[in-house]
DNA sequence: ATGGTAGGTGGCCTA
């Protein structure tokens, strides 16, 4: 199994550059983030024309996240499972997880809260967040299971996943409890595969912002993962990033984010 | 120390 993740930061937009891109790399499923598309604004005649189905999720303006499959996509389930809600304070109304299981896997594309900065409170709706998805990990799924949940966590694990950390002192996506909570889903179970095959290597990213040439720059971030449980995690073949894909191209304007793709001995 | 850019929206917000 082929697997994609990519933010593509509108996919109004984008859907052209992704649509060419499913030709080129022939992904059995794509995840994708931030569609910021209303729920029936959703393109699915164009995935099926290539031969895909979709589910996706969405509320329009912002957010919206989505899968898209030719491995099959079964029991589609869209935002936390209302089980999970007494674990947290509160409900989640934002269009920012959708579960499906795809090819005998269990899969789901999130878009973790960015955060903004630590003293807003979107960061602890970050962590709170954050929290809820361990929660709905645990009372669903064992480790023995196939579940794999890809996306943007924006959230680097370790200081090598950005450019350079000193920039980042006091800033979101690099803190303590941040990587605490990301830690919480690895002692789960989950493996970070892209870490798993590249060991140490450091200064290879999935974002680079728009402004201050960041891209130019080789200043990046390593923010979108792809997170599998130990027996779909045992079967990773390769694991690629399209670093091309953030590079603007003729009449396509690119993402911010760049694709990540794994593959599986599935 | 600030701003730089991109996208959606509607007379700024989010990233």
């Amino acid at each position: 199994m082929k697997l994609t993740t990519w933010n593509v930061n509108s996919l109004n937009v984008r859907l052209p550059y992704v649509l060419e891109w499913i030709e080129l790399a022939q992904p059995d499923v794509l995840c994708l983030q931030e569609t910021k598309l209303a729920q029936e604004a959703f393109p699915e005649a164009e995935f099926a024309t290539l031969g895909y189905e979709s589910q996706h999720y969405g509320q329009g303006r912002w957010n919206g996240v989505a899968i898209i499959s030719k491995v099959g996509l079964e029991n589609p389930s869209l935002g936390f499972a209302p089980d999970t809600l007494q674990l947290c304070e509160e409900a989640d109304g934002e269009a920012r997880i959708v579960w499906a299981t795809c090819g005998g896997v269990r899969l789901a594309s999130a878009y973790v809260p960015n955060g903004r900065a630590i003293d807003n409170p979107h960061y602890s709706y970050k962590l709170r967040w954050l929290q809820r998805l361990r929660a709905q990990l645990e009372a669903q799924h064992t480790v023995a299971d196939d579940v794999v949940i890809v996306g943007d966590f924006n959230i680097a694990p370790e200081d090598r996943d950005v450019w350079n950390i000193d920039a980042f002192e006091g800033k979101t996506h690099v803190t303590e409890p941040e990587r605490d909570s990301w830690m919480a889903l690895c002692d789960w179970g989950l493996k970070d595969v892209f870490r798993q095959r590249y060991g140490d290597i450091g200064g290879l990213y999935t974002y680079w912002d728009y402004q201050a040439g960041r891209f130019h720059k080789r200043e990046g971030m390593r923010i979108d993962h792809i997170l599998a449980s130990p027996p779909v995690a045992q079967r990773l073949t390769w694991i690629t990033l399209d670093r091309n894909a953030r590079k603007s191209r003729g009449e396509h304007k690119p993402s911010d984010h760049a694709p990540l793709t794994a593959n599986f001995a599935l």
